[in-house]
DNA sequence: TTGCGTGCAAAGGTTTTGCATGGCA
DNA sequence: TGCCATGCAAAACCTTTGCACGCAA
């Protein structure tokens, strides 16, 4: 485990993900968010934590076609983000942590009938969400 | 209908996209491709044409988080690519059209369990082919 | 003091846009 | 001729990188 320093730069992008838990955000939201409280955090220093936490699992981070930029989401309770699928809702950007359980039996048919590895940290299901269907 | 012209650039570029069906390719590749055949389309005139493409829907578009830029797939067959999952290989980028059947179970699980409804068309599965897995 | 983190500036890559020109029908 | 398409250059974005300095432990 490498050392790591408590900055007030960290503290700000960390009460940015606490209050941003469960939604999508890009680092341009982040920008704005800090431009918009008087908050300065050099981009630069956002792209790198923001890295970091990726590689540590405890930040999703994907790419959408009709987003601009990397997404990135927190995932609150620090779950191993890269060990199981998850879901997307196609229209607010919500992301689920599925079980596992749930693809034991597909895990199986993609390997013997199309011979696909399937990687759970990297696939995402794409669906709409019980709120966004009833708007 | 819009009228369309056939020019050498727009020629040129589905010269590519036929010698590259059903691999993924961004607009780097093609213009990489392009230079190295001496062959000479500007660089917006590749993505106007590509842009022209996937709104017509002879062209698949999405983006990758391991991937530099976006990702197009032209698919040869015009095959429905919007009523069936895909699985694609994170290391070659091949992309395999699934069977619906596997999922029939999923798709009930995470409608009751997580009242997610699967997007057949957007989903998609990443994993690793079997080739890939071999080396 | 040590070494991790930050800010700044610059650069690299992708994609878009405006405009004049070229070329298909 | 009338439009669509292209090339070129510039600009807009996002993201990365090098370097010196700041600061937590």
């Amino acid at each position: 485990m490498k050392n790591e320093y408590k900055t007030k730069s960290r503290n700000a992008i960390f009460e940015y993900l606490k209050e941003n838990r469960d939604r999508r955000f890009t680092a341009r939201d982040i920008m704005d968010t800090f431009s918009d409280q008087g908050e300065e955090v050099d981009k630069s220093t956002i792209y790198r934590n923001l890295e970091k936490l990726c590689k540590e699992g405890r930040l999703i981070s994907y790419k959408d076609k009709d987003v601009n930029g990397t997404c990135y989401q927190y995932s609150e309770d620090n779950k191993e983000c890269n060990c199981h699928i998850h879901a997307k809702c196609s229209v607010c950007g919500k992301i689920y942590h599925l079980d596992n359980k749930l693809f034991e039996n597909v895990e199986k048919d993609l390997l013997d009938k199309y011979g696909i590895d399937i990687d759970y940290g990297k696939t995402v299901i794409a669906g709409k969400c019980n709120n966004c269907r009833k708007s």
